[in-house]
DNA sequence: CTATAAACATGATAAAAGTCATATTTTAAG
DNA sequence: CTTAAAATATGACTTTTATCATGTTTATAG
């Protein structure tokens, strides 16, 4: 990681899409001033399970991977957090070790804000504490509905949600393929399933015309269908 | 559900379990005055997925499942919450309908919280909102852990797992049975599978001696064994 | 550009889990 | 107490998924 520092909080307008929206002019003047800047290249960690963390990053640019390493030695991946979303918040709040880790899924630039900032805003502006309690309800629903998916669909399922889940956030480029462009292995760890398993499914789904491929980059060419076979 | 009224918030020990620690006495007593508490039988439906949430439910004695159904029409289960525990938090907060259901598992008393009085004291008394946060924050860390158990782990595995978690949150009586009692279908609901896949490993746990039933009762006789057999 | 490793792919097989059928036991209603 | 319904149990079989082996393609360092 490296690091810089350039733009004011207070002119970022990444802010507007996390729970920063709800400080004052004097707070995010305070946190700005003590943030920092850090370019994290692909592959590269920006923080491990069981680290204390002294602050939170706030993502301007770029995906990261939330993942932790479970038992039987095989990495899940939690969420993808993208431009605006906050990481290590939850660690901050609670006062724990982080319980999972953050690394870069492609070259991507992030803020990180001290935890004196947060803390101070957050026992002394409601609005802000409400702001991120919104946002850390609206992680919660997504985790439940995440633990349903686990649970309760094929792994193919889970490919096909994945793909739709991923074209929605992150979009696609000129050529329709998605803009994030994840490794077989990656979207094997997102869904839990066997790398194997998963090149298989995406085999099958070329096969059958649902997605087309150009080396990591996935383009989906029928929505309805991978829809449909989402929700059996 | 049946209404009635009879103890004050401000005399209730069990607030010390819940974000209502941080209400000031004169919050407090708002909320009791607005307060209602119902008896809600076994099997009985607090809130069902999908509704609007007025207010917020605290537990006063009882067990609940937090489920929701899966597009595949089977129900998970995903947190079982007992005496302390505020359900429908996330939906207030958020004003988004409830994500869950939830469900009496036995003979429950809820105390109903109509959401001013937790929306006011949230938008006034930081302390409130941090408090708040911290127990949100804490689910959201046990429900990423429930997404790496659903993935990662065997149904064998999540079944030890249910066994241990159940005797150490809710206890046992004097016999050592497990003081909760669920169907072989609602600890297939928590694990997610299929209920003759969850009775065939209870039976298995049985032969090799580390649980004994007498009914629905569970008791474990060989905790070593089932911890090692959970993390594999 | 070439060597080397990493990622992708696919077959063969095994293991895990789901489904369907059918008893047996337990529980609850009358 | 009896009877019907629900829950538990188990066998037989199928489907899904994991694992291991091996080959092919693609990326990357030098």
């Amino acid at each position: 990681m490296v690091d810089e520092a350039e733009v004011r909080c207070e002119q970022c307008a990444i802010r507007q899409f996390n729970a920063l929206r709800a400080m004052s002019k004097e707070e995010l003047k305070k946190v700005s001033d003590s943030k920092s800047i850090k370019r994290v290249k692909k592959g590269e960690t920006i923080f491990k399970e069981g680290e204390k963390l002294n602050g939170v990053f706030c993502i301007r640019n770029g995906v990261a991977k939330l993942s932790k390493l479970s038992s039987n030695g095989k990495d899940q991946i939690v969420k993808l957090a993208t431009k605006g979303n906050l990481l290590g918040q939850r660690s901050v709040i609670s006062e724990e070790s982080a319980n999972l880790s953050a690394i870069a899924v492609n070259d991507t630039q992030v803020c990180f804000i001290p935890k004196e900032g947060i803390m101070n805003t957050l026992n002394t502006n409601p609005n802000f504490a409400v702001e991120v309690l919104r946002h850390m309800a609206h992680d919660l629903k997504e985790a439940d509905d995440v633990i349903i998916n686990m649970s309760q669909k094929s792994v193919k399922q889970r490919i096909a949600e994945a793909f739709l889940y991923m074209q929605n956030s992150f979009g696609v480029d000129h050529e329709g393929f998605m803009s994030i462009a994840l490794s077989r292995e990656e979207i094997a760890n997102i869904v839990g399933t066997a790398t194997e398993s998963c090149i298989r499914v995406i085999s099958e789904f070329k096969k059958d015309k649902l997605i087309k491929t150009s080396g990591k980059k996935i383009a989906i060419i029928n929505e309805a269908a991978l829809r449909a076979l989402m929700e059996k």
